[in-house]
DNA sequence: ATAATATTAATTGTAATACAAATAGCATGG
DNA sequence: CCATGCTATTTGTATTACAATTAATATTAT
């Protein structure tokens, strides 16, 4: 189905990373383990092991192996800044606007709420809480605006996680790649403390389970952080 | 930055993918640009042309590179099939639970439902409604089953496609690749037709500007295609 | 002179081989 | 028991050679 698009000859550079792949999901290998030599794969595969180490520096560039001498090739746990590595790259010359970042942001994590509100546990609410803590600015210098940044982030990737879907965490993760880089914005003392301010009664509007209270207060809080016009 | 990780050994291959990403960079390339011949890359990196191909072949593999004997490697255009390919595949070993997929799905359409909203336009509009018309089924034989699916598909492609926002659109063609997977469910001739009833109500509730009925449409319609009940 | 055809050359695709580099595991000695 | 060095295994890189493909050119027939 997908291999219909070019039916004219797909090389074998091709063959052997779809061979690769299915060979991957037919031995059922997991994260963290180990492929067979190289190789024993490319006698496997019928090809040379050029052809196998092609197919797999291929992967590797992805994020989806790592490889060092002796320990040999393992199946590694998905990097999405590989793949924004790519994606960015893509937007190099493709602009893509943070106005349609940001809406995807909002839709992720709207929905988002929706999955935790209702299934918000003490345990987890905690955790939330604790984080809001520790992510609270104490001045506005450099460093400490830096570290408020990023426990900004660590609290939304509390949030996506708590929420239990992991696609949505996923595509989260992906796009907090692209966040990342629009760092730098300006933002006074007054601001990261309603920031701060907002992420706890995010998790309050949580805990009491009013989605709509939530929901707006997400809104705010995404509209506040990148564009500062209240 | 993103470097700084494995600040260890990163060794030449990571060296000479960074440097042909720099490289394509700082040529402002565009797609549908000619790269020089592996053997020139090779000689202006100082490396093999083995390390060089395998460096091709990472970007090749994302369709990120198209390249044929004689004419050289091109910049190709941002291929989101092939990058379904590779986040599929990564959950794929991941196994994804159904559920997680529908929230997911659930969440990028309702997002997009309110960027429709407001700035539908007549044009918009009609191809909406001609869409919906198109998916109409008229028997419940199999072709005529599977003619509805993708229709429904499409249905839903353009609708993804009209908000403007390419984020979402590439999320939920993501997902697409999935469901797709997943048809087969056994639909009576009733459930698609209302299936149908429920792409009008939805387009005339965006056209409407009615968001609240717009997202309780959706609800309904993804929950009833892929759980059937009711 | 033009169109079809054959030749040539440039470029990627694949393979085989050799050696370097890194490292896990074992052995050896204190 | 611990540290140190040796060894074997596996990946990393380079070199070379040739096959496959096709753009560009030359040739030939009409």
């Amino acid at each position: 189905m997908t291999a219909g698009k070019k039916t004219k000859k797909n090389g074998k550079g091709w063959q052997t990373q779809q061979l690769l792949l299915e060979f991957i999901l037919e031995t059922g290998l997991r994260p963290g383990d180990r492929l067979p030599p190289e190789e024993t794969l490319a006698v496997q595969f019928g090809v040379s092991r050029v052809s196998v180490r092609e197919a797999l520096h291929g992967l590797k560039f992805l994020g989806m192996l790592t490889s060092t001498p002796r320990r040999g090739t393992i199946l590694a746990e998905i990097d999405f800044s590989r793949l924004s590595r790519y994606l960015s790259f893509q937007l190099a010359y493709s602009a893509m606007p943070v106005q349609e970042l940001l809406e995807a942001r909002l839709a992720i994590e709207l929905g988002m709420l929706e999955l935790l509100c209702g299934k918000l546990t003490d345990d987890v609410y905690q955790r939330l809480r604790e984080a809001v803590e520790n992510g609270r600015c104490v001045d506005d210098s450099p460093t400490e605006q830096e570290r408020h940044g990023q426990e900004d982030f660590a609290f939304h990737r509390l949030l996506l996680s708590s929420s239990g879907n992991v696609v949505l965490e996923a595509f989260s993760s992906l796009l907090e790649t692209f966040f990342r880089r629009l760092k730098g914005n300006p933002v006074t003392l007054d601001e990261t403390r309603r920031a701060d301010a907002e992420h706890l009664q995010l998790v309050e509007a949580i805990h009491d389970n009013n989605i709509d209270l939530a929901r707006g207060l997400m809104r705010r809080h995404l509209a506040g952080r990148y564009f500062s016009l209240g």
